[in-house]
DNA sequence: ATGGTGGCTGTGCCA
């Protein structure tokens, strides 16, 4: 089975270039993050056409996750306990039965957090310890999990191509990295740095020519618990994806998982 | 490089 995650920068101005990719691509489970669309005007037709079941937990104008499935989503959960105030739609979760038995799946869009100084950058923490939570719960279950999306963080110096540039921003502060070090200790594998030790990318800048200077970073990553990285086979970066007409600033991630 | 680009919105905000 094939799980992706993408973050599409809005799913109307990608529609062209998320169902070209889809096509091509046929990933079992698609985890999209920032739809920037309400759950009434996502465009699901385009993607029930090439046979996915579509669910969504959208917003107005910012934010939104989605997962288009080909096998139906079970029992969806829509945001994170802990914040019953938080309207922001990050994070959309379900389960999805094959033959080989059940794989639970989360669509996850961390916020941003910038400025540093900020109060986005407390919400930001504060949001990662929800998924903590969660993440724990689902640890509990003992099953095949894949926690799929944009963390909005850079792990390591080798995840930028200019790390140093980073320094002050919240992608790369000791905080937003001890949290994802903190998801890893407790037994979630990061699969992209489990099959290569190479500088590998996900997001290039649209600004100041970053894609034409490689000038990237790391921060789209599928954390798998222990019964999903024992069936961990092999993990994609769709890079030539954001070398396309209209390309998103992220490229899917993808990992093959055998269930 | 206190700039730069893109999406969605509504003439600014967010990334």
């Amino acid at each position: 089975m094939k799980i992706a995650t993408w973050n599409i920068n809005g799913v109307k101005a990608r529609l062209d270039a998320a169902t070209l990719w889809l096509e091509e691509a046929s990933p079992d489970i698609a985890c999209l993050q920032e739809i920037k669309s309400v759950d009434e005007a996502f465009p699901a037709e385009a993607f029930e056409r090439l046979g996915y079941n579509v669910t969504t937990h959208g917003q107005k104008g910012f934010n939104g996750v989605a997962i288009l499935s080909k096998r139906p989503l079970e029992d969806p959960v829509r945001g994170l306990d802990g914040a019953p105030d938080d309207v922001q739609a990050r994070y959309l979760e379900g389960v999805v039965s094959t033959d080989e038995g059940v794989v639970r799946v989360a669509s996850i869009y961390l916020p941003n957090g910038n400025p540093v100084e900020s109060e986005k950058f407390a919400y930001k923490l504060a949001w990662a310890e929800r998924l903590i939570a969660r993440a724990g719960e689902l640890l509990a279950n003992e099953e095949p999990v894949v926690l799929a999306g944009d963390y909005n963080v850079i792990p390591e110096p080798i995840d930028a191509k200019k790390p140093e540039a980073w320094t002050n921003d919240a992608l790369f502060q000791p905080e937003s990295r001890a949290f994802y070090r903190r998801l890893q200790a407790m037994g979630y594998l990061d699969a992209v740095r489990a099959t290569t030790d190479e500088a590998v990318y996900t997001f290039w800048d649209y600004q100041a020519g970053a894609w034409q200077k490689d000038n990237g970073i790391r921060i789209d990553h599928l954390l798998l618990s222990p019964q999903a990285a024992d069936r961990l086979e092999t993990v994609e970066i769709a890079k030539d994806v954001r070398g396309r007409d209209k390309p998103s600033d992220h490229v899917p991630v993808i990992a093959t998982l055998a269930v």
